[in-house]
DNA sequence: ATTTTTGTTAACGTTAGGTTAAATGCAAAG
DNA sequence: CTTTGCATTTAACCTAACGTTAACAAAAAT
């Protein structure tokens, strides 16, 4: 199973509590971004795509609504956690006006925040909604449906296609006609660019040249060190 | 437009609170069913369609905890919320195993009640967006009744489905034909997604396809390391 | 001619999934 | 309090799916 952790952005001026309680998450497998400050923290919110955020609301020069508001106008979906000294009913009121999914007052049980965390993350699994079919591709007499991972000639029995296929046929689509570089599908598919990666990659070529044969006019054409072409003649 | 007002089972055995809360609620433009135990909440529950349940944790006969297991046995989206009295550790974690919602203690300020109960109905709000009564399928030569919980083939003798079987052909059949998550399942039905809970959905899936067996059009296909598919081939 | 890159096939190890059965948990009934 | 009858989880064993690596052949570049 390719887990992918879930990614957090943790902001909260207090050096030494946010460390804790970054290693706290990352014990549990979430990848966490700390920022220092309010600053700091929406500056790596535009950078990154988080499927949480707690924010400390007592910060220095931005606090943590204002913050809130920020991100807000740039995702009207990612949830917010608020970390607060004290319960001052105001704050709470302001927090949920700004749209926090939860509330938390410190010192607060690392366990129960464990939870919350997990209920609210399940809570975004169900609003999931199937998005746009960027997913499908002519190839020829082929339709490849790149989520469903399928691959059919003219209507037939639809061949299955592992994830490493599927991507690296669906990366070629995309380039359909043009250079699909090597290094691109090695960094977007492998994760990395080496000998060995690349061996592999050619390993996935040579299948999915097979799996094309039927169709004489689609061809995947290399060209010598810069990568390959997906090509269908008429 | 004719707004209808949110529907919310209150169960609470204190008569003045409840009372006193269940007013305070209907103020505010909510309807509210109030019931003084466990036993009657599940009475009143099963006789209508809620949008928000709130119960109290500490109730003579039936507690708030195994009347929300019974409730999620029902209906795993309705949102709960519990009272309690005392913030206990225990009680907050056993509370979200159970999918709670939100919790709060008591004495609680009544208007951060009702801000986090306009949250969460916001969050419904985003997520009933066609998921909304969706209880009856036609699965090939099947019929699911996914209120009554069973399943039908040819309008013969129907088979009666356990909460798990149900709820998971119901999640495959609102997929039909597509993707759905393995993630999905495990987030929804089984509210944590780890090795045993992953083995236990497969061990239903092979139910599933055994009782899908009659109708041979009717299948459920893995997705390697992705989910399953329900499909009817036509 | 020699080196580098690519084509192809097969073997291997790892992980996910299929299936069945036994163990556990739980609530209703005795 | 014990028994019974589920629903669900855990365990065990097996097969299928995937991806990597190795080995060797062919093609292209130098």
């Amino acid at each position: 199973m390719e887990e992918v952790n879930k990614k957090i952005l943790l902001v909260e001026d207090d050096p030494n509590f946010g460390t804790v309680l970054k290693d706290y998450l990352m014990m549990n497998d979430y990848d966490v971004v700390h920022a220092k400050n309010g600053m700091e923290g929406f500056e790596k919110f535009k950078k990154d795509d988080f499927d949480l955020c707690i924010l400390d609301v007592m910060m220095p020069y931005k606090d943590g609504f204002t913050l809130a508001k920020e991100i807000r106008e740039k995702n009207t979906d990612v949830p917010i956690v608020f970390l607060t000294a004290k319960a001052m009913k105001e704050d709470v009121l302001k927090g949920y006006k700004v749209g926090a999914d939860d509330y938390l007052n410190k010192p607060f049980d690392s366990e129960v925040l464990l939870m919350k965390i997990k209920a609210i993350m399940q809570r975004k699994a169900t609003e999931t909604i199937s998005d746009s079919k960027q997913f499908e591709f002519k190839i020829g007499r082929f339709d490849l449906n790149s989520k469903l991972r399928f691959l059919r000639f003219d209507g037939g029995e639809p061949i299955k296609l592992s994830p490493k296929e599927n991507e690296l046929l669906r990366l070629l689509a995309l380039h359909e006609n043009d250079l699909m570089p090597r290094e691109l599908a090695l960094t977007k598919i492998w994760r990395d660019d080496n000998y060995f990666t690349s061996r592999s990659m050619d390993v996935y070529i040579a299948k999915l040249r097979k799996y094309l044969k039927p169709d004489e006019k689609v061809e995947i054409l290399n060209i010598h060190g810069e990568g390959f072409r997906l090509v269908i003649n008429d």
